[in-house]
DNA sequence: GCCAACGTTGGC
DNA sequence: GCCAACGTTGGC
């Protein structure tokens, strides 16, 4: 199973509202950018992605799962893109913030570093793994 | 609030 | 099809 990143800002869409908007899941609507649609086709269901908040909160929060695949997004008018559905799993007990992510050498390949601008990020297995456990799960 | 990085647009 | 100009994102 692939891990994925979800980016989001707070005052829009944050964590706590994912929580609220339950199992079910809403749409990850909004992303005109061909790298992070190709990482929405790629998802499967049930796969497991970070959440994390820019700009305010610079940290991953929480974990969300996908719960359904990859389908056009009516907001988009050029019928290019799509999104996923996905749904809240977790918060992390401990939010892993940006500045610990930059000083861990493991994480420092992570996209989040790399480049910061892509809003649905790939996570590999050994990533995933490290930043979970510093969340504290 | 500034600015660097990046993606997109539009003129040629 | 190239590339300069522009807009947006997001860290600082």
């Amino acid at each position: 199973m692939a891990h994925w990143l979800f980016k989001s800002e707070p005052s829009v869409w944050s964590f706590a509202m994912q929580v609220k908007a339950g199992d079910k899941g809403t749409e990850w609507s909004g992303v005109r950018n061909h790298a992070a649609k190709l990482n929405m086709m790629a998802m499967q269901l049930g796969e497991e992605g970070f959440f994390y908040h820019s700009n305010d909160g610079r940290a991953i929060v929480g974990i969300v799962t996908v719960t359904k695949l990859f389908h056009p997004d009516p907001s988009d008018e050029t019928g290019k893109f799509g999104m996923v559905d996905i749904a809240a799993v977790k918060a992390l007990p401990k939010p892993v913030t940006l500045e610990t992510i930059k000083a861990m050498k493991r994480l420092a390949k992570m996209e989040l570093v790399a480049n910061s601008r892509l809003s649905v990020q790939k996570v590999t297995d050994d990533e995933w793994a490290i930043v979970k456990d510093l969340g504290g799960l």
